[in-house]
DNA sequence: ATTTATATCCCCCCAAACAAGGTATTTAAT
DNA sequence: ATTAAATACCTTGTTTGGGGGGATATAAAT
């Protein structure tokens, strides 16, 4: 642990957390704090200057968002690695923060050994992650074992939503385009729609495809 | 740790591995191998009397292969969690592993320690990963920054993929079919493709959409 | 002050794709 | 012996898609 020399900043609003991290953190060899602000707004002035390789950052924030500041802080210093580091657990926020280019998704009752682990698997490349928002993250790949379509269907279906027309669909399948044609009724008729946008709707809700 | 008691099979088809993850494992208090298996079709056999907890699986194995042996193996021992142990990092194969059910995902260069946390970790619900998995997980859900699209051609062509026509995707954003028919031109126009499919596919592995 | 980018709307054309109604054969699994 | 799955064929009618040519308003950038 001798060798490594890692910048962090902190953007946390309630003062007493900040504080806690900066002491937590701070003190360990290797890890120090260069940074700490209680909003984006704050952090948006004086971050560049702080150097930082890692950031750890609140989503509940004055101002600007936590999820939002995310793009923002990686354009002012692109080559931070900015861990999430927040009280929930919500799906959609978890997805958001990841898709706008958090490294990392921690929560709040992660054990300091753990974040000062996590900061420093972000800094080498890694994705640092609670575990149960990992298997949230996991999940999300995961599909329905009751899907009332057959294999085939599931595969046709598929490249239906990928914006292939029927014929394309049968020439990359090797087969006629009534038979694709026969597949798409079937699953029309299982799924009770009427309409590709609504198979595909339906599917994705349902994780079928 | 005097508390868990969690069984372990394990399906891997060099031996010497097998026996070195038996030792490595089995010899810890609160885990206990309770079958080990050189292939899937082996283990179909017994495991289900093995009553595991957790199932760590290769994924080259001889005849059918660790991530098609995911989906049979859930069948087999429905409350099981199914961790892959392999040297393949290989995105596709990942997210194949995760799609068909697997817990987890542990790169073989994995440490004794973190792998006995892992499969604790994977039996309370979460969802371990070796670091640059995780990474690279995380980094499915993230786009480009530098898409030639504006935010509106960005939004419309995501309106596309999801199967829906133009004249539907008009009236959810309550403009013009034409416009919609302009926004579409100058996507493919700015994509060099001409068609929606084309767009789709380039879009999406460009991380566009 | 004037380009430039973005978003909006309008017209034409025609081939292709889509949805729904049937029926029927072969293969594999129970 | 039945069933489920995948395959193929036929008809009918409507909608969509892609290409071509434009125009206009607004806001941001220079």
């Amino acid at each position: 642990m001798q060798d490594l020399n890692i910048n962090i900043c902190l953007v946390e609003d309630d003062e007493t957390i900040r504080e806690g991290y900066e002491y937590l953190i701070g003190n360990n060899e290797g890890y120090k704090i260069t940074g700490s602000f209680a909003s984006y707004e704050d952090a948006a002035k004086k971050i560049a200057k702080c150097d930082p390789d890692v950031i750890l950052l609140d989503v509940e924030l004055p101002g600007i968002s936590g999820i939002d500041a995310i793009p923002k802080l990686k354009k002012l210093v692109p080559e931070a690695h900015i861990i999430i580091l927040t009280v929930y657990e919500q799906e959609l926020l978890i997805f958001r923060a990841l898709a706008n280019g958090a490294a990392g998704y921690l929560t709040k009752d992660t054990p300091p050994k753990k974040i000062l682990a996590s900061i420093k698997e972000a800094m080498e490349g890694g994705g640092p992650m609670s575990s149960h928002i990992a298997r949230m993250v996991i999940q999300s790949f995961q599909r329905s074992e009751e899907s009332p379509l057959t294999p085939r269907e599931t595969e046709i279906l598929e490249q239906i939503a990928t914006g292939k027309s029927r014929k394309r669909i049968a020439e990359e399948l090797f087969i006629d385009l009534e038979t694709v044609k026969s597949h798409i009724k079937n699953i029309y008729s299982k799924l009770n729609v009427h309409s590709k946008a609504d198979a595909i709707k339906l599917a994705k809700d349902n994780k079928f495809i």
